[in-house]
This record gives C-alpha cells, structure tokens and sequence, in this order.
DNA sequence: CTTATTATGCTCTTGTTGAGTATAATAAGG
DNA sequence: CCTTATTATACTCAACAAGAGCATAATAAG
C-alpha cells in the first residue's frame, strides 16, 4: 500500500512536453520555424484538454501559424536528467514531432520566425560542392581529437566514424547522416551546446548557430528523418504548392537533401511512378523554354504502397 | 499566476509507462516476450530513479529475464485518453520500445512467457505461402467491408487499401505493411480488440490471440519496424549465436520477414557486404554436407554506413 | 553403393541507376 | 533578324544489382 502510493507519487512528477520542428520549403529554401530569436524550437505544454499527442501538437501549431500541418510525425521522445536542472524534483518528458507545411506563413508569425536551417548546420549544403568549412575546419579538428583518444583501437574507431559521417579520404558524402555528425561534433566538443558547462575554453568552435538545450539535436534528428523519408515516400509534396513544374520540386527536394540531383533522372523518376499529372498549364516565369505545370497525383497513395523520389 | 499554477497541476496528473516488444530468434523461430498468459506486453513505470528512459527499460527488462538487450529501438510514444478509462484524472503517457536478445531466456522467466509472434498475426507468415485464412476469411470480408462505405470514392479507397495490404488480384505481398494491415481489419472490426466495448456482435472474427488495450497493436508496430530495419541495417545478428552458419542467419531473417529468400542470393549479398567471417569451424547437425561457421564482423560498423540483408 | 539432403559455386537475364548527348522552346541583346 | 543564354525534354549507353536457375561438392542413412 505504501509503496504504491509512493510510486504514484512518483508517477505523477512527471509533465510532458510537446516540440515541433516545423518545416517549409518556399521557393527551394528548406526553413524550420523558431521562436526567441532562433535560439529555440516552437514547444508547449501537453495538456489534459488534448484529446491525443498529435491533436495537441496540431492544435497549437495551426493556431500560433495560421497554417495548417499537412503531415506529422513522431520524431523521438527523451527524459534523461541531465537535461532539466540536477536534483530538480519533477522531470519532463519531452516528445518532438516533425511537421510539413505548405506555404510559409507570413502573418500570424513575427518575421525571422522561420531560418533557413543551414544556418545552424553549414556542413549540411552540399549544393554547391562540399562546404569550405569541412577541410578547414571539421577534418582537422575532428582528426585531432581522434587522436586523443586513449587505446589504439578507440582512436582507430573515432577517425573511422569520422570519415564515414564527413566523407574524409574519398568516402562518399551520406546526406542521411545529420545526427550522426551533430553528435560526432558534440562529443568533440566543437559545438557550442557541448561545451557550455565547462569553464571558458580557448577551442576554436565549429561555426553554425546554436540553440538552447538540445533543441538542435532534435532539429538534426528531423532533417535526417525527412533526408531518409523523402526517399521512400512522396513527403516533399506537402511542401509543394497545388501546381509546380518538374525542376521547383527537384530544388525542393535538393534544398532538404543538401545535395544536387541529375535533372534528367530525376524526372523519369517522377513520371515512371505516376506520382504527378499535367495540369495543362505551362510556367515561363524562368526565362527559357516554358515548362509544363503539373500536379501530385493523391490517387497513388491509394493504388500502391509508394515509393519517393530517388 | 493563478494560471500558471493551473497549468502546473495539469502538467503533473501525467504519468509515464514503459513497454517493450522484446524479440528473440531461437532456432528461427520468431518469438516475442509476454505477460499475463500472453493477453499483455511487458511493461513498467518509468520512474524518477531512472537515468533515461531507454536505461529504465534497460534496467527492468535484464531484471525481469536475466538477459542483456543487444539493440533498442524506440517504437512510439502515445497518450490517447481513450485508451485509459474515460474521464479519469491522470493520464499515462506510453512509450514503446523494440528490443533484440540473443537467447530465449529459459530461466527468469516463467514458461509460455516467449510466445512464436504469429499466434498473434497467423495471416502475417508467408514462408510457406500464403496462409489459407486469408483468401478463406479475410479477402471476403474486407471486400464486404469495403462495400458497405457510403460514397463510390469512399468504397473505392476502402477495397483499393486492402489490396494493397493483403496483396488481391495478383499484387505482390508487402511484409512491411504489418502495422496497417492490423489497422486495417481493426476499422473493419474484425479483430477482437475492436469490438470489444460493442455489444456481442454476430460478426465472425478473424483467427489470432488478442491482447490487452493495443498492445497487439503495439507488437505489429515492433514487427513492422524490425522488418524494415533488416534490410538496411545489420541487426539480425542481436539475434544469433556467436556463430551460426549462414542457413541459420537465412531462417533467422525468414522467420522476422515472414517471407522466403532465395539462398544463393541471400548468401552473395551477405558475403560481398563482408558482414560475417569465417570461425574455421564447421557444423554437421543438419545431415547434409557440414557447413562452415560465420561469426558477425562487428568491425563494418564502424567502416561505414553499413546496409542489411535483402 | 545408392539416395536424400544440405552447402556452395557459377551463369544468365532483367531491371535499375548514374551519366552523357541531342534537340526544342523561349527571352534578351545586338 | 540573328545570335546567345537559359531552361525543358527526349534518348542512349554502360555499370551494376537483383531475381532465378543449373551444376557440383560433401556429408548421413539405408
């Protein structure tokens, strides 16, 4: 008897916290909507009144937007201590989603609500070629602190992930690998979120803007999950307005992987899956020849299990 | 103020719920962790004591079997209020995990507790076709489901979706759609959980135990991730001996996929990726020709973003 | 010494993917 | 009007991955 209501006690200490990272993609710039200055994730509190998690986060997201969620999704749940104050006699139980949105709203949110992601993550754009910082920055200090490491097998295994996670020595680039470089570079402690405790430190930091708690850990863990899931599932048309031609969705799609795409494959991509359908429409607003306007087909999320694009 | 403490006390009536679909492949049988005479999932409080919450289930889970969990992986987390009793004043928040062991536990726990998964989902085991009951029971009466919807679209989605799930007129069975086939014959009532708060109805059930709230729901969650996740990352392994041959490691992958592979195929993939390497050893328990032994090459993990088997 | 059973090597065909070439249709500048 | 730049769109080709079969090797059981 004492033990149990001891232990609802200790239940009940608990609250719940719901975070959005909310993505847009106006004309081929990939944003994530923040608050306080682009320091934080939009959150709230996860209240009795919610009929369920989604529904909350929905409710509160369309009422501070304007805009409605197209599609949501469970990004992570976590409560480990070392996040809320130490000794702190409740704990919070913090649930992330990922949500698309069509249109970046400009009403209903102060200006500068919604950045461009790569300011939190340059060694993500890999549009134009890999970005300067990695060889000037990244490799060298991340080859440094794999050499601190104290077995010979511990070093071996750091410069390994390493060069998997950044691509050193010709390896290939993984686009899908954002978290794992995110906590690569907090563990090197070259991000400013890692060494915040610490005493002043005199190492040279990683450049990208940082945010408060690990909300940039989340935001890192939603660009990796959107990287993997544009692949395999039509997601980037929630991005998308109701008509588009053929090269706006591929710099969309460009614009969340961080990498470019061979044109021509790309489009036989689309068209052989029948993901799309001329609206009859053209758009000569690029200045060369007009391109066709089309439109997502919704009828194949029911005709098959579908795939995405590339 | 007065608002802020109001919110404080909504924040708290919250309480936080561990449950775990613990897996294990003893001798290529697909097996999963139960409780209550296999009606439950095992689960526990998360408690304040707990360092994260994947440490509590970790903590609990080696506990309750006395045996290491290899791999976790967080499945959902969800706070429905209808799953709870209506109008209660607190709520539980669930967090599901997907756990790999390498050995049925037969100690520490109290037999019947590991149960072979497809007593729970019989229309989900391919491997020796497709099982009878659904062309005998399920076919028809999704296609009399689909044909009591309201609107022609409607009607259409309905038959469209259960095509696509159970694989009529010829399209090829999908593995992964384990979650929304379950969800599927549950808005059609045709699992027991569904119609449990109607009155006794006449419709005849399809064959499979049921469980406790969702937790089958849960499990086909579990399922559904684990057989996506085979095929691009190696955790098949979690589930084998130190060394086991490679007709092992294929039943192995069988049993979770609930399909059948073509043998040299599977063997090649597995040997051009470098997962495994031979012990030296060979094994003659099968009656044919001895085959050699393989252990997993933990090394690849961190050589590069390694992907799985099929 | 035959048969059954399992392991393992090799080939062949097909489909997918990456990357290149060629041509069409427009705007802008002289 | 003609050239150039820019974008759209069609085709082709080589490399590789995946599905499916045949052939052969090595054992146990009768």
């Amino acid at each position: 008897m004492g033990k149990d209501s001891q232990r609802q006690q200790e239940r009940h200490a608990i609250g719940a916290d719901l975070i959005a990272v909310l993505v847009a993609a106006p004309n081929g710039n990939p944003v994530v909507l923040t608050i306080k200055d682009a320091t934080a994730l939009p959150s709230g509190p996860f209240e009795l009144g919610h009929r369920s998690l989604q529904s909350g986060l929905r409710d509160w997201v369309e009422q501070q937007t304007g805009h409605p969620l197209g599609y949501i999704e469970q990004l992570y749940t976590f409560a480990d201590r070392d996040r809320s104050g130490e000794d702190s006699p409740s704990r919070v139980i913090s649930i992330s989603y990922l949500g698309l949105t069509r249109e970046e709203p400009s009403h209903a949110t102060p200006p500068g609500s919604w950045r461009n992601w790569y300011e939190f993550f340059p060694w993500e754009d890999h549009r134009y070629g890999a970005p300067q910082v990695i060889a000037d920055l990244i490799e060298p200090a991340l080859r440094r602190w794999a050499g601190t490491g104290e077995h010979e097998d511990r070093r071996a295994k750091r410069l390994g992930r390493a060069a998997v996670c950044f691509g050193f020595d010709d390896r290939p680039w993984n686009e899908e690998l954002t978290l794992q470089r995110y906590e690569l570079l907090y563990e090197a402690g070259l991000v400013e979120e890692a060494v915040r405790k610490e005493e002043a430190t005199s190492k040279p930091l990683v450049p990208g803007r940082a945010m408060d708690g690990d909300h940039r850990r989340i935001l890192a863990t939603g660009i990796a999950r959107l990287r993997t899931k544009i692949k395999y599932r039509p997601v980037v048309f929630e991005l998308m307005p109701p008509a588009f031609t053929l090269l706006q969705l591929q710099r969309a799609v460009e614009a969340l992987a961080g990498v470019t795409v061979h044109k021509q494959n790309f489009r036989r991509l689309i068209e052989q899956q029948d993901l799309v359908e001329e609206t009859g429409q053209m758009s000569s607003e690029t200045g060369g020849r007009p391109a066709k306007l089309f439109r997502f087909r919704h009828a194949v999320l029911d005709e098959r299990a579908v795939a995405g694009t590339k």
